[in-house]
RNA sequence: UGGGGCGUAGCCAAGCGGUAAGGCAGCGGAUUUUGAUUCCGCCAUGCGGAGGUUCGAUCCCUCCCGCCCCAGCCA
């Protein structure tokens, strides 16, 4: 019998570790689990960490857990909660029943708590927080003990349990962890675990007047749900020593596994910004319209955006995983869109900056009906009909009048080809009394139905168009980067690198019918130009598209060399 | 002489002592009823720098340089 090949499942580090803790047995399974605090919106930093954790899961078969740390209410709302499970299930990944809550276990966590006290690992802090902020030293600098730290175990326990009782007001005392205070590492001068905090929260409403911060109830969640491969982003590195340390500090017996932490370097995008607290601004400052507004980074706005769940899967795989920090290109990004969208997308033909055209020797009056493809290379997509007729509409920059060399469209005398119709030429400018170019006079060939010459000849050129009678009306919105710098803030103030022209609308586009009936949310390609998705609002007697993204231009890249 | 990390091409990223994968971008060329797509080819005598160990070093050792994170009762 020969040995049965393990599946390749990808060569990044934190694959190796999980890997070798498999062949080792130090792991039965691999459990896993992605923990949002529902404080906003996921963004495309997320999804990295999304496919990260549900894709371990599901390569090595083990399972992945959505869990919400919602540690602090005041930060906290039941929108976002609803928010992030329809991304996470948008994005391909189901959790199945593994859905928790870090406020599922505040019973547990005071009940260790109360366990750090008695067992003199954590003690009760009158100081305020200037107090304790100064006497934690500086970077340079050990820090100093609290008079509070060799406070009796029964008074401990005893304020302790006046604090969730509500006794106190916000503020008033924390529980620390009794470490060191001279510590090199700052999150093991005596971190705080509970903190007065008279909220009301999304799941448990007003029963706690405590809440445990994410260091005292993020390894324990994990060990509650017998997490075994715990990976968060580079900056909790300096956590993992606290996280460990808490977890040899519960009772013996009480979890259901011994996680370990591992960490990546979290996505940096050039000229994006994926701050949460930044994000937040973004939104409330109106700067842009919503979470969900296309040219936020977030799931829910590069969904609206037309981006498909498996085009940011695509993008997530190709970047990697590893522990030096990067800024990716957007490059990259639209390379994984069209890659994904090109073979699927319906292809439709619009015209964004109408120039009309018409056809002098085709019969007034008349109009036929012509046969176009739905997609170049794929036949099972089938075919569409497109009416033409003796005025179309043509692309304002497929013409030019005095052509530069290497233009190969439109111009006096020129012959190119209307996609799935006729040969034209032009014969006649006709322009208004300011010398713009409004209507352009041109014949076509009838022999060349369809698109094929009938003599073998050669265009150069294959126009997209519309035809005047049954055309469109429709705006299209472009959405450039929020950021006018690759690294937004670098160096001062993020908000003083806002891209003023991060939205641009274009009305007065015209679109073949079939668009009107667009399915909302569908991406299609407009020949020539690029994808675009009908906006949720869109209507058909107001069709709104939003850019999903370009294709790539030759033609601009010639006009830049000059 | 605070602690913890990280430096491989313009941007990501493999590599784990045996002579620098792959992708993005870029540059050539072929096909094309989208200047798209697709397809071919080119693109690091070099792995932050300097020493050292070794037959042999991106990989091991030493020193140096640069960048990132940590002083929330945020996560």
């Amino acid at each position: 019998m020969a040995d049965i090949e393990p599946i390749d499942t990808g060569r990044d580090f934190i694959r190796d570790i999980v890997r070798e803790d498999l062949a080792a047995g130090r792991s039965q399974a691999v459990v896993t689990r992605f923990p949002p605090e529902p404080n906003g919106f996921l963004h495309i930093g997320h999804a990295k960490s999304i496919c990260l954790n549900f894709g371990i899961a599901e390569e090595f078969g083990g399972t992945c857990h959505l869990r919400f740390d919602d540690t602090n209410p005041v930060k906290e709302e039941q929108t976002f909660i609803d928010a992030i499970e329809r991304d996470v299930r948008w994005l391909g990944f189901d959790w199945g029943v593994h859905l928790y809550h870090a406020s599922d276990y505040f019973e547990q966590l005071y009940a260790w708590a109360e366990h750090l006290v008695t067992t003199g690992r954590a003690y009760v802090d009158d100081q305020t927080p200037e107090q304790i902020r100064e006497m934690r030293g500086t970077l340079t600098e050990p820090g100093q003990d609290s008079p509070y730290r060799t406070r009796p175990v029964a008074e401990n326990l005893d304020l302790l349990r006046r604090m969730r009782e509500g006794e106190f007001p916000n503020g008033a005392r924390v529980l620390r962890a009794k470490i060191d205070m001279a510590a090199g590492n700052i999150n093991l001068r005596d971190p705080v675990l509970y903190r007065i905090l008279h909220a009301t929260h999304p799941r448990t409403g007003d029963a706690w007047k405590i809440y445990p911060t994410y260091d005292f109830a993020h390894g324990q969640s994990d060990a509650i749900e017998g997490i075994t491969h715990s990976l968060c982003t580079l900056e909790f590195e300096d956590h993992r020593p606290l996280y460990e340390w808490l977890l040899d500090s519960l009772p013996p017996g009480e979890t259901a596994s011994r996680p370990r932490q591992y960490e990546f370097a979290r996505l940096n995008l050039a000229y994006t910004i994926l701050s949460k607290r930044v994000l937040t601004r973004l939104v409330q400052d109106g700067h842009v319209h919503g979470w969900d507004d296309p040219r936020m980074p977030s799931i829910a706005g590069l969904r609206r955006r037309g981006v498909p769940a498996a085009a940011l899967r695509e993008f997530v795989r190709r970047i990697g995983v590893a522990r030096a920090f990067s800024m990716v290109d957007m490059a990259m990004f639209d390379h994984a869109v069209r890659e994904t969208l090109n073979p699927i997308a319906p292809r439709r033909l619009a015209v964004l900056r109408p120039l009309k055209v018409v056809i002098e020797n085709y019969p007034e009056g008349d109009s036929e009906v012509l046969s176009a493809a739905n997609h170049p290379d794929n036949a099972e997509a089938g075919r569409r009909q497109i009416s033409f007729g003796r005025v179309l509409y043509v692309e304002r920059d497929d013409f030019m009048e005095h052509p530069p060399k290497k233009f190969f469209r439109l111009s006096p005398g020129a012959e190119v080809r209307l996609r799935y119709a006729y040969f034209i030429t032009c014969r006649e400018v006709v322009k208004d009394a300011a010398g713009e170019v409004i209507e352009l006079r041109c014949t076509y060939d009838p022999g060349s139905r369809g698109g094929n010459a009938p003599d073998g000849r050669k265009v150069k050129a294959t126009l997209h168009w519309v035809s005047a009678a049954d055309a469109v009306a429709a705006e299209i919105r472009f959405y450039n980067p929020l950021f006018t710098r690759p690294d937004p803030g670098a160096d001062g103030d993020v908000m003083a690198d806002l891209n003023p022209d991060s939205l641009e609308v274009l009305t007065g586009c015209l679109v073949e019918p079939a668009l009107a009936e667009a399915a909302i949310g569908e991406t299609v390609q407009f020949e020539r130009t690029g994808y675009f998705c009908a906006d949720p609002d869109s209507r058909p007697e107001q069709l709104v598209f939003n850019r999903t993204v370009g294709l790539r231009d030759t033609w601009a890249k010639v006009q830049q060399a000059g």
